[in-house]
DNA sequence: ACTTACAGTAAGTCATGGCTAACGCAGTCA
DNA sequence: TGACTGCGTTAGCCATGACTTACTGTAAGT
């Protein structure tokens, strides 16, 4: 259920082209908000909040370091969305073969509809 | 150049409730706008839009049958997001081990990264 | 203890986009 | 050919959320 809800949220977070930014950055390596929000053109509070979305989405984790807090990727969070992009892609996958054995098994394709 | 444009647009796409219940239902089944549209809480021209949206992120084709437009899944948009978060696993992986090297070499071996 | 630096929170503004209602268009059947 | 059906499009309303400024809290250095 976490895993559904992580991919879930994962693609929410994803969405935003700031967050985007901020989670590549972070994959080329860990960094402080302070840090990201000086090569974004986004005020440190507004990282900050991105971050929070992230990290609600499982897609960061954070770890105090005196004032600061170093933020890195989750891979959990990662992996979560790959498991529904493949859960669903098999089960596509599947539908692909049926519909085309049921549509286009004798003749036309796309002309015939059969309800 | 459609794939990296096919995957970020894809997590907007999906990011959306509606879009993802169409989604999920087109990954069990091909269908038309009117079928989906009576499955589901909104009216048929919502159903219209996001289906545009979908396609236009590359997670969904269309098929004209008469006055109706089958709409089906489209594996390249989804393996496009698949390459994406692969990339970014894989990068951030490299990354975790030389972070985890550097912070806890020898102050933190119980929050070293397992797996 | 005081100061400085770093980060999260609160409040408010504004743009994005999801939704419905109304309309136009193409294909099917009598 | 005329009426009906199934979809897509447009216009407009409204909710969501992304952003900034100002404030508060906390840890480190002097």
């Amino acid at each position: 259920m976490a895993n559904a809800v992580s991919a879930i949220e994962g693609f929410a977070a994803l969405a935003d082209p700031t967050r985007r930014a901020i989670f590549e950055r972070l994959s080329e390596r860990p960094a402080a908000v302070g840090e990201l929000a000086r090569g974004l053109p986004v005020s440190r509070p507004a990282v900050s909040q991105h971050l929070r979305v992230l990290k609600e989405a499982g897609l960061v984790t954070e770890i105090a370091a005196g004032t600061r807090r170093i933020y890195r990727l989750d891979p959990r969070g990662i992996g979560a969305m790959r498991d529904w992009l493949d859960a669903h892609w098999a089960t596509a996958l599947d539908a692909f073969r049926e519909f085309a054995d049921r549509e286009f098994d004798s003749s036309q394709p796309a002309k015939r509809k059969r309800k």
